[in-house]
DNA sequence: GTCTATAATCAGATAGAC
DNA sequence: GTCTATCTGATTATAGAC
């Protein structure tokens, strides 16, 4: 089963990938060299130019990648058409796809300041589109009386910060399990919009 | 007013420290040389070494005084004697505390990978020692019928991560005053707490 | 107390053999 | 497609001059 060399096309782009992430994670990116890189990928770091440019792009298309898949995804979520019913949906949505997938979603915001100046303003383009979803959520349920809310921007800010944090204590097989967590969340939330 | 050399005892430890934290916190500290720190102090690499032994016990001290700080500084804030008025005076003392330590409250959780395993271990239970100020006030908040909470664990992780993520946003001069932060956030957290 | 010089290691990236 | 070898420059930390 393993291979050491010879071996043929493989999927040697994607392992990359998987291994950036995952030492990315573990370690940050500026303490992550491309040996390091290549040798959990089992092979030698020459090797690595051959799928990638430089660790800069190895950087930037794991933070574009995350970031476009998180909104092509909520783009794709089956949403009510009622603030409060979109509101579920966002609050729900938010959890279970961040719990999923914490290293990249640590990478996505701990390594914003690794990035060059252009592919931050590509990053920060993607992250401000979906802080917006919510803001326009909250702002429909504003309009039309289901919220009453002190500042829509604030409570935007207030409500990411506080189910992106469940990533920084949920455990898989943890005390409680991820539909629990979503439910005391989400009335967490319904709380804060109510008056 | 420059001096570059022979400056006796001066108050270079510190000028170190003031360094090192501000250079940590904009590049991380794996991207942050001892040169870099030294000549942003204005002396060369060598002579840091007067005043830490090493890389490692200037990211330390660093977290370690901070947490000791904000620890301090809380067991000295004036709190009523109910849990709600507990609860308003940790609100409203973590906003402040954190708006006013951006960098120091930066590198406290953006560089704990960086920790050795041993300082990691101290450093958490600092933090540890913080949350548990949160979750006692909510304890005795849910025990006496003022707050009405899902699960009292769970709301400490939510409060404290809403309350954090201020700092992701807030600038000082911009649209909102601290006072009005303050107050809005108050307000979120108790329609949190109360059923 | 600071500087200069140095040791030993490691970084990102490339060239050419196979 | 991968390896080995290599270039160039940076890294932490120490030794010894001043």
């Amino acid at each position: 089963m393993a291979r050491k060399t010879g071996s043929h096309s493989d999927i040697t782009g994607p392992r990359i990938r998987d291994a950036a992430l995952k030492l990315f994670a573990q370690q940050g990116y500026a303490a992550v060299s491309m040996r390091k890189i290549a040798a959990e990928v089992g092979v030698q770091a020459g090797a690595l130019y051959l799928y990638t440019p430089d660790k800069q792009s190895l950087l930037f298309e794991l933070m574009d990648g995350h970031m476009t898949d998180l909104l092509a995804a909520w783009e794709a979520e089956p949403k009510g058409d009622t603030p409060i019913a979109q509101l579920e949906a966002f609050t729900r949505f938010h959890i279970r796809y961040h719990i999923d997938r914490p290293e990249a979603v640590f990478i996505a915001y701990m390594e914003l300041r690794n990035l060059t100046p252009k592919n931050f303003a590509i990053i920060e383009a993607h992250r401000r589109r979906y802080e917006e979803a919510l803001e326009n959520i909250l702002n429909a349920g504003q309009e039309e009386g289901a919220f009453r809310l002190p500042d829509t921007r604030l409570v935007t800010m207030a409500v990411i910060a506080m189910l992106t944090g469940v990533n920084t204590w949920y455990r898989e097989g943890g005390r409680l399990s991820r539909q629990r967590v979503e439910r005391i969340y989400w009335r967490l939330v319904q709380r804060m919009v109510k008056g």
